[in-house]
RNA sequence: GGGCACUUAGCUCAGCGGUAGAGCACUACCUUGACAUGGUAGGGGUCACAGGUUCGAUCCCUGUAGUGCCCACCA
């Protein structure tokens, strides 16, 4: 016997347990045990050091609805399941935990001890998403349970970065880079993240011999330095003609930069430079006494700043291209601390950047330099984990080719081979793939995939798979090079110099690849490439792949580029584009802001059902997700329901027949439901065809409980309480065999509990054969009756109508009336005499009789067709009903001055469909019919 | 600056070319043999604004305002 109440968490732990050892979610463990197509979905690999947020618990809620379908639909379905190594944030926690446990840096141990460590931590808490994800209830095949560090998939890693260097679309190259002073390692465009600064601050002496007073400018400065402009004169070397100031004025939001400067730039057709550009005018740069000189470049523009902006090449992106075409030369002035280095002068050596930016422009306001400050807004490039400011800095590092992989990659979208669902996500993808930029792939961390590739004693580098590999090719680069070049020549003498090189005089490159670079590979690596698996073969490319939108770029579209090249099709034939899942007041949800919604907490408050049905009914297409706690707590509220509607069933013992046809059913009733089953079964399987979760939750919600539970069951209590066996007996069947289709709709949204009622409801006295999860997809067709959804329909109107007058005339909730029905033909009569008692029951009456004309001192109710009349006298308060009517009739007449408008305009009669002038007749005459009615009454009433 | 969304009941959100819906909240009544995590009945919306298309617009188009997000730039 089930409990009177419905606990999750007495149900789910054991619910998820039994699944796991009953493996039920290996491959092809499906409803027609793998038989048909192939399913498979990878999932997106959350960071091992992760743990369970609102974002996955949509994502994996809506991968494990998709997936729990088709495999109850027969298909083959694999869910591969997996974590990412996360390189900087696991890096993180492990030298945060080091630190907190007060043992040895980073640095101190050594490489190896660290990543002895590392390992050591995933050991002991990489498991957690995992866990976490089971109690979600994620059906995912677990003994196929990947790492990105893997071996084999570390691997694929290194054979991937082989074959791409070698196909030259890999290539080491020195460039600016953005450049993360916290973590001193390299990131990707991606990684960045812009701030917006604001500075308040605004001064200007107009007279240089009197600077900004110094220690009021200290405190300002002392506040944020960032977020203001500062005008700075840089005095001309030489005084030119033709041209009135002997300085130039620049402006800039990082001063300290000024002191890598090689030049200031004014755009070719500015006339008020033009003389010091025609003189060849030269700067003195102060604090530094570096003579640098005025160039005309065309991105100079006039309209910003002072015209003339001040250049350093080896710190701002676009100075770098400008320093590139007018050969200007690139002063690194900043180490990988974000500390001045030895290229600046020797009072900023070692000073962080920061405090260099202070004394920069304090040091220009004590030379009279300093023209003024303005506040300004602009965006700072910030670490999207470190937090600090992005510097960009010259170094030496690994890039992917993307615009070269990334022509495949659009023209498979564009034919349609992936596709965005929603579709105007392709426009993100293709915006994005057009103007891709070189993916920078090495991080000067630790942990993560080291690169492969070894520098010889000269430093040139030499890249394979492994040691002995690259040793080989370096010593036939070595006797190539002895052999081919010119006698006397520096490279002859370095060959052969190098020719019978050791392992030992090779070193490996110490950085390792960024993390998304194998987790481009994930579709295809997870299945064992590059072996040519089975799985590859049955299960690749993908179904489907569930992300955010914010993941496009860092992962989608990179899979997109590896997959196409590597196993020369898409790695996913469709991507379900999902929402965001913000606050209530459509924020963002994040640790900082202190927003967050924790999944695990509300699975402890109301189920992993109950979350996950809310997910997947608020999961509308294109559109960001607002949780609020509520709507859990009312979707809690209908596993209840379901709960206690399977108690009834149980008690009522409602028991599955195996030779139960549905198709022929005799009680009207059942008929009904059957037909209701079939149309909510359809709905709930073209919603989910269509990735509309919640339509697909909807209306499965819809038809539980405002169908079955509502109706259906109120309406059967008679028949069950009743002395016809037959109709007991098939009443009984009819009810099991229904919540049976319910529990398989309701199961890819609530595995927990529909699995749970499932075991509970035997099947001819004898326990269950399969799991829920295994069982068929309700595939209806051909129960609709149209004549039983009328009476049904009937029955419930009227019921309906009688429990408002009864609200309304202020009846006792307990008080029992009499109903009669008005001028009944023959069919309604008829009718009425089938469901008598079901009527007498729900609508609490003693009796129903037939009348030609209504009684006096009677509420009349009008539906359709059917009068009926409640004699209340003694009842009744004739004010109120005199109003009731007068409001019943003021409303219909509202409708039908609607309607006659339509159906008196000849534009409509002519141009509008069949349908809609047929509806609207119909709708008319019943309006009439009703007002007629209603109209009656109330002149009875008068009587 | 470029792009993508959004604006519907007090709140959180569906929906749709032809009678405006849900959950929560609210009001009244009900512990009736599945369920008070419940039942019954109700109140509450000129569907942001202005034009246009259409026989008909909350829905399609254009514009305006507001909100959110993505990308780029930022001297």
């Amino acid at each position: 016997m089930l409990e009177k109440t419905f606990q999750p968490a007495d149900i789910e732990p054991r619910i998820a347990a039994e699944g796991e050892t009953a493996d039920a979610f290996t491959g092809g463990r499906g409803a027609a045990g793998g038989a048909n197509a192939p399913y498979a979905i990878v999932i997106p690999p959350p960071n091992v050091t992760g743990s369970l947020h609102m974002g996955h618990a949509l994502n994996n809620t809506l991968q494990d609805v998709l997936v729990r379908f088709e495999r109850m639909r027969g298909r083959d379905v694999l869910w591969q399941p997996g974590t990412d190594h996360a390189g900087i944030a696991t890096q993180m926690v492990v030298e945060r935990k080091l630190a907190a446990e007060k043992l040895p840096g980073r640095r101190e141990m050594g490489r190896e001890k660290f990543l002895e460590k590392v390992w050591d931590w995933k050991a002991e808490s990489g498991g957690t998403i995992v866990n976490q994800l089971k109690r979600l209830g994620a059906s995912c095949d677990w003994s196929r349970e990947r790492f990105t560090m893997d071996e084999g998939l570390s691997k694929a890693v290194v054979k991937v970065f082989v074959e791409l260097h070698g196909a030259g679309l890999i290539y080491k190259d020195k460039r600016l880079v953005n450049w993360d002073p916290k973590f001193q390692t390299a990131i990707s465009d991606l990684e960045v993240v812009q701030l917006e600064k604001r500075g308040s601050f605004s001064w200007a002496s107009g007279d240089p011999e009197k600077p900004f007073d110094e220690a009021a400018l200290a405190k300002v400065l002392a506040k944020d330095p960032s977020g203001h402009m500062y005008y700075f004169r840089y005095p001309l070397a030489t005084k030119v003609a033709g041209y009135d100031k002997d300085y130039i004025v620049v402006a800039t939001t990082r001063p300290e930069t000024m002191l890598g400067d090689t030049g200031v730039a004014v755009h070719p057709e500015d006339e008020r430079y033009a003389a010091l550009v025609a003189a060849g005018a030269k700067v003195k740069l102060p604090l530094v006494g570096r003579e640098i000189p005025i160039v005309a470049d065309e991105y100079s523009d006039p309209d910003k700043g002072t015209g003339a902006v001040k250049i350093t090449p080896a710190h701002d992106f676009n100075d770098f291209e400008l320093g590139k075409r007018q050969n200007l030369a690139q002063i690194n002035i900043l180490d990988a601390y974000g500390k001045l280095n030895d290229e600046a002068p020797e009072a900023y050596r070692g000073m962080d950047r920061f405090e260099a930016r202070k004394k920069v422009v304090s040091e220009f306001n004590a030379l009279g330099l300093l023209e003024k400050i303005e506040p300004t807004t602009h965006t700072v490039p910030h670490g999207d984990r470190s937090g600090v400011v992005i510097e960009p800095w010259l170094t030496d590092q690994w890039y992917v080719n993307a615009a070269e992989m990334a022509k495949d990659a659009i023209k498979a979208v564009d034919s349609g081979e992936t596709e965005f669902i929603p579709a105007n996500w392709k426009k993100t993808y293709d915006e994005w793939m057009h103007n891709i930029q070189p993916w920078c792939i090495s991080r000067q961390l630790w942990w993560g995939h080291q690169i492969p590739a070894w520098y010889g004693p000269d430093g040139q580098y030499f890249v394979a798979t492994e040691a002995n590999e690259a040793l080989t090719k370096a010593r036939q680069h070595y006797s190539q090079l002895a052999k081919d070049a010119p006698a006397k020549s520096r490279d002859r003498s370095v060959g052969e110099a190098y020719q019978s090189i050791g392992p030992e005089d090779l070193k490996r490159d110490e950085d390792v690849l960024d993390t998304w670079f194998s987790s481009a590979l994930w579709p295809f690596s997870t299945m064992g490439w590059p072996d040519e698996t089975a799985e590859l073969k049955k299960y690749y490319p993908t179904s489907v792949l569930v992300t955010g939108f914010d993941i496009i770029f860092f992962w989608v579209a990179r899979m997109m580029m590896m997959g196409l090249h590597f196993m020369k099709e898409v790695p996913f034939r469709q991507v379900y584009i999902h929402a965001l899942v913000r606050d209530e007041k459509g924020q963002k949800m994040s640790k900082s802001k202190g927003n967050v919604m924790d999944p695990l907490v509300l699975i402890d408050e109301f189920g992993a059902d109950a979350l996950r049905f809310t997910l997947a009914a608020m999961a509308a297409q294109g559109r960001d997700i607002k949780l609020a706690k509520s709507r859990v707590e009312g979707y809690r509220n209908f596993a209840t329901k379901l709960w206690n509607a399977s108690r009834f069933a149980e008690m009522n013992e409602c028991v599955r027949q195996q030779d139960f046809d549905p198709a022929k059913v005799e009680q009207t009733i059942n008929k009904w439901i059957i037909g209701e089953t079939e149309l909510a079964a359809k709905a709930v399987t073209e919603a989910l065809e269509a990735y509309k979760f919640n339509e697909a939750a909807n209306s499965a919600y819809e038809f539980v409980w405002g169908q079955f539970c509502d109706w259906y069951v109120e309406l059967i209590k008679p028949l069950l309480a009743g002395d016809d066996e037959d109709a007991k007996a098939e009443t009984r069947a009819a009810t099991a065999w229904v919540l049976d289709q319910i529990l398989k709709l309701l199961h890819p949204f609530m595995p927990f509990i529909t699995e749970e009622l499932w075991a509970h409801m035997v099947e001819h006295g004898v326990a269950r054969r399969n799991l829920l999860c295994h069982s068929e997809w309700p595939r209806l067709d051909g129960l609709v009756d149209q004549e039983a959804i009328d009476e049904i329909n009937w029955i419930v109107r009227l019921v309906s109508e009688i429990r408002s007058v009864r609200t309304e005339m202020s009846v006792p909730a307990g008080a029992k009336i009499p109903l009669v029905l008005v001028g009944a033909d023959a069919a309604l009569k008829a009718r009425t005499q089938r469901n008598e008692d079901t009527i007498k029951r729900l609508a609490r009456l003693d009796d129903i009789s037939f009348a030609k004309t209504a009684p006096k001192q009677a509420a009349l109710i009008v539906t359709g067709e059917t009068t009926a009349a409640l004699p209340l006298a003694g009842i009744i308060d004739m004010a109120a009903e005199r109003k009731r009517l007068e409001k019943s009739i003021e409303s219909a007449n509202a409708d039908l001055g609607k309607m006659d408008a339509k159906l008196s305009n000849p534009s409509f009669m002519e141009r509008a469909k069949e349908e809609a002038i047929a509806e609207a007749k119909e709708r008319k005459a019943e309006l009439e019919a009703e007002i007629k009615r209603f109209s009656a009454a109330l002149r009875r009433l008068g009587d």
